[in-house]
DNA sequence: CGGACCATTGACCATAGTCAACCGCCGTGG
DNA sequence: CCACGGCGGTTGACTATGGTCAATGGTCCG
């Protein structure tokens, strides 16, 4: 099985039981890769793509691009995400798809995805899951920028892309690469860079994390938690429902 | 064909084209009307459903409950609109959905639904692309709620939902029944209900829209959608691209 | 009639935004 | 080789914006 059909495989097995036909229909997925530079864009607002992202390696982002120019980043991509799958369905990008530091994407035509998913129903039922807790991540974003105060702001998405980073085996000695600077991290959280540099002063001072070169360590996951008031229960990891109709 | 089926069908011929066949399995999918009051809860956070709910009249809308018992509201739904689609795949609800002012809802179960979208691949297509629109509003609004003043807060959400309502015929002389409160807006927008108030107050001074009695009324368009910075390209209304695989 | 809830307004204050200066690092080019 | 410039990070001082608190009035309903 090559490479970028096991990392898909495993990232839907890790919500979705797959039958060995399932299992077989990805590895015949065809595919391209490409290297991309920190910062390069992958999909820009308005294309319509024809072929899915597979993230394999490093770390990709999803932004709003601003009347004034600025970014709103919305999500943050590990190895096994599908960052666009929206593309399947909707007939132009309303956000742009960029990597944040030196990354590798797997490129799979939409045609061989949706002939497999007329094919087989229970393919498609996993990949929309995926879709579904990409909402679901989305949900919790507006309410982690809305209704938490800075610390507790920062504190929570470190936890998330700590957890998710965990649950996909990407970790090493508790700490995760993530190649985003400060003014990264700013407009992803609604903040100003000043702030945000602030709250991590703070943080590292609890001695619960540290985000220091681009690499977070947890050195107290459970002082962490609470101080993100991180329940991981949106996202959904662990087997779900299989529909049984 | 019934009430609620037609409203189904209407809603995904807003986005995605359906042959004769699909729209006779809509018709036989099994419902149940159930009446709601104000701020009845309908799923709480933690429920596993297994009906889907589809709004017939009233304003429904989603809310994640924080540890200091407030609310954030992540969104809220018009008839058509189907609130919690993503319960067919996933084990828990990871928010609640409630009533906000007196609504009808019609439950379909997910057996139905999920035998359907089998046996029918391109209607379940059609769901899916209802719930990536979905998704598509909630990255909207963490951008509105991160990086916008609350001025054109308030407004760009009056404007998305003054546009959806309109695509549904849901408006009578440019006026929109939302029965909301100013705190309900508050814990939408992350605002306090004073700025709320003094954001309607600044709205109204435009001219170009206001709000009042759970009423919102255009005025001037045009200017509403400057003042929000509103471009409803994320709702995805026009007929997407079909899947030809 | 009384109480709850919602809307409105004013005064005060705290938090985060703004601005500016500085440091360290790195890559480039003289 | 070193000088330079740019970028990312850090810090301090000031300020403006929005949060907090409190008081008031209106309306609906029991």
């Amino acid at each position: 099985m090559s490479d970028a059909s096991k990392i898909l495989a495993e990232k839907l097995r890790g919500h979705s039981l797959l039958s060995n036909d399932d299992l077989a229909a990805i590895r015949l997925f065809p595919y391209q890769l490409r290297e991309l530079s920190p910062n390069e864009d992958l999909i820009r607002q308005g294309d319509d793509p024809s072929v899915s992202v597979l993230v394999v390696r490093g770390v990709v982002g999803r932004y709003h691009l601003l009347e004034n120019g600025r970014r709103q980043y919305l999500s943050f991509h590990l190895m096994g995400d599908l960052p666009d799958a929206q593309a399947l369905f909707l007939d132009h990008m309303d956000h742009a798809v960029c990597a944040m530091g030196h990354a590798c994407v797997a490129l799979i035509p939409h045609k061989n995805l949706l002939r497999a998913f007329e094919q087989r129903p229970k393919l498609g039922f996993a990949v929309w899951r995926e879709t579904l807790i990409d909402a679901a991540i989305f949900r919790e974003a507006i309410t982690n920028n809305s209704s938490r105060p800075p610390l507790a702001r920062m504190a929570h998405l470190f936890c998330e892309l700590f957890y998710r980073a965990e649950a996909s085996s990407l970790t090493q000695e508790k700490t995760l690469e993530l190649p985003i600077s400060l003014v990264q991290w700013a407009d992803t959280l609604g903040m100003r860079i000043a702030t945000v540099n602030r709250a991590l002063a703070l943080l590292r001072s609890t001695r619960a994390m540290e985000f220091r070169n681009s690499r977070l360590s947890v050195r107290n996951w459970r002082r962490m938690k609470d101080i993100g008031q991180f329940d991981p229960g949106y996202l959904h990891l662990r087997k779900s429902k299989q529909p049984s109709p």
